[in-house]
RNA sequence: GGCCGGUUGGUCAAGAGGUUAAGACACCGCCCUUUCACGGCGGUAUCGCGGGUUCAAUUCCCGCACCGGUCACCA
């Protein structure tokens, strides 16, 4: 199996939102497919007929595309192994199915949910598999006349694998080497279902991935357990030579407490577990998403291709360039990591300092026109470029630089307590005359005359200059505040002013 | 409960027999400063426990504990 190309699959069921933990391996799959100059293919595995849920494909497709993962071929994408939806591929399937129930390798079953509910019921442990199959009622203990009158009469079956016991089955996992589990641990699982003549996941997957010639399986570490029967139906299949590396990712863990990240998490403890913003079709409930909440997408492909996964020194700050060269299985740690969101938001903040004014600028204008504010974009630019290192997302820009927009409509009251003196007024009051006397209002002119001023008065600069941030500002915060005069230019400063003097007199 | 996987600071983690056990997030303190941030500096680990192997073990082996996953006509 030497010179095969690369191919590598992400392969979702559509049965809602996709699961932040989806995202990261969709994200492994592409770095490893670009890394080795492979193909990265989209399958939507939809053989439960039951659990499907509409809109859900197009929003794994478009959660994926904002981050900049992009396939090869699949759903969405064309390619010359489809059709990639596997409710489309039914007879492909069933020819394989028939092979094996010919070879002797699987079994049809015509036990009804419940006979085997009693069962499980009546059996501590119960297990369909070679110590009990022999009990029950399929094409094994049954004559084949039996079974294909039963057939024949509209019996509801499915076609199960035959596992012989007792053989130690070796699953060699590129991230935790060798795995080795007993047969006899392995029930025979339902391959197939005539109900809706699909095929159960374990198949499809399994036939969908040769066909479509898959070099290497990368998925979360909860298929580690079935991966034997995958070792089993290759064999089965005589398809063991170009049977593709398996390689199982750690979990993602919830923040606090036990358990994988789950969908409810997310609302509980207030962040997203999500991509994108997801209504559900049938409940009607909104869970947010990274990109509703103003994550940067490279941000987002940061923080999770390092959930896992280290470049084996201390760099955190990776374009996904940089990521698809150092990419490595090898590096892909084995236990589970507890979610952090708080440093997701460390790397927003990151790739909001990078980002370049006019972009973030952009960005913050659809906040501002909410807010009613129609400003021209130099403007928003020289705020974004004050205010930017500040915060951790575009909408809190607002939250920090409303006063460069609207003039303050109160003064916090522990700034007024606190930086408000007995001859503030007094003092601002000659400030608005010697800014009057200001013709180039520029950040150092006006300071030098300011501070001049102040000097020549043996003024308190720190009083004089508090109290004005309180005037312009409402509160004790922001930039450089001759940056803030010079934005908000020489009338705007002195009205200002002035109100701040009559209203704290 | 059976089976499988894992276990380095609150969190993500480097490390691969001999190290003062990196770095980042968060937190705390200090510095910078006209405010708030940014930035800078500093602080917090007897490497889950118990046995081995070895001159030497966080690193190798075994047992235990704990955490996680999985045991469907779901993926």
């Amino acid at each position: 199996m030497s010179q095969r190309k690369v191919r590598v699959r992400f392969a979702p069921s559509p049965t809602g939102a996709l699961h932040i933990g989806g995202v990261r391996t969709a994200l492994y799959n592409y770095l490893f497919a670009k890394q080795n100059g492979g193909d990265l293919i989209l399958r939507i595995e939809d053989t439960d007929s039951q659990r499907f849920v509409p809109g859900a494909e197009d929003y794994i497709i478009e959660a994926l595309t904002w981050l900049g993962i992009k396939f090869d071929e699949g759903v969405g994408f064309g390619g010359n192994y489809g059709p990639y939806r596997q409710s489309e591929r039914k007879e492909i399937y069933k020819q394989y199915v028939d092979q094996l129930i010919s070879n002797g390798l699987a079994y049809i079953a015509f036990d009804t949910p419940s006979e085997l509910e009693e069962k499980r019921n009546a059996i501590a442990n119960f297990q369909y598999d070679a110590s009990t199959r022999l009990q029950m009622r399929n094409s094994l203990t049954l004559s084949a006349e039996e079974t294909n009158t039963l057939i024949a009469a509209g019996n509801q079956y499915v076609v199960r694998i035959k596992i012989e016991p007792n053989e130690n089955i070796v699953v060699n996992d590129l991230i935790r080497g060798e795995v080795i589990i007993n047969s006899s641990v392995l029930d025979d699982k339902v391959l197939y279902k005539s109900a809706d003549q699909l095929p159960t996941y374990h198949m499809a997957n399994i036939v969908d991935d040769h066909l479509m010639e898959v070099t290497h399986v990368i998925r979360g570490e909860e298929w580690l357990p079935s991966a034997p029967l995958h070792v089993l139906l290759y064999r089965y299949l005589g398809w063991t030579d170009t049977m593709p590396a398996f390689a199982h990712l750690p979990l993602l863990l919830k923040p606090e407490g036990n358990g994988k990240l789950s969908k409810r998490d997310g609302d509980r403890l207030g962040f997203p577990v999500f991509p994108l913003e997801w209504k559900d079709p049938v409940s009607g409930d909104i869970s947010s998403g990274y990109r509703e909440s103003g994550y940067l997408p490279e941000a987002v492909v940061n923080f999770l291709a390092l959930l896992g996964w280290n470049p084996g020194n201390d760099q955190e700050i990776l374009t996904m360039d940089e990521l698809v060269k150092l990419f490595s299985l090898e590096h892909c740690s084995k236990s589970g990591a507890k979610f952090d969101y708080e440093k997701g938001k460390w790397f927003n903040h990151q790739y909001i300092q990078k980002k370049d004014n006019a972009t973030l600028a952009a960005l913050f204008q659809p906040v501002l026109a909410e807010k009613g504010i129609e400003v021209c974009s130099s403007y928003v630019e020289k705020v974004v470029s004050l205010m930017k290192e500040r915060v951790n997302f575009v909408k809190e820009l607002w939250d920090q630089s409303a006063f460069f927009f609207v003039a303050p409509l109160s003064y916090d009251e522990k700034t007024v307590k606190k930086r408000w003196k007995d001859n503030s007024s007094a003092q601002l009051t000659e400030l608005i005359e010697v800014l009057r006397t200001v013709d180039d209002f520029g950040v150092e002119n006006t300071e030098e005359i300011v501070k001049g001023w102040i000097e020549q008065n043996q003024y308190h600069l720190g009083n004089i200059m508090n109290a004005f941030r309180l005037a312009l500002v409402g509160e004790s915060k922001g930039p450089h505040i001759f940056n803030i005069t010079e934005a908000l230019g020489k009338e705007e400063t002195i009205a200002r002013l002035q109100r701040a003097i009559e209203i704290l007199k």
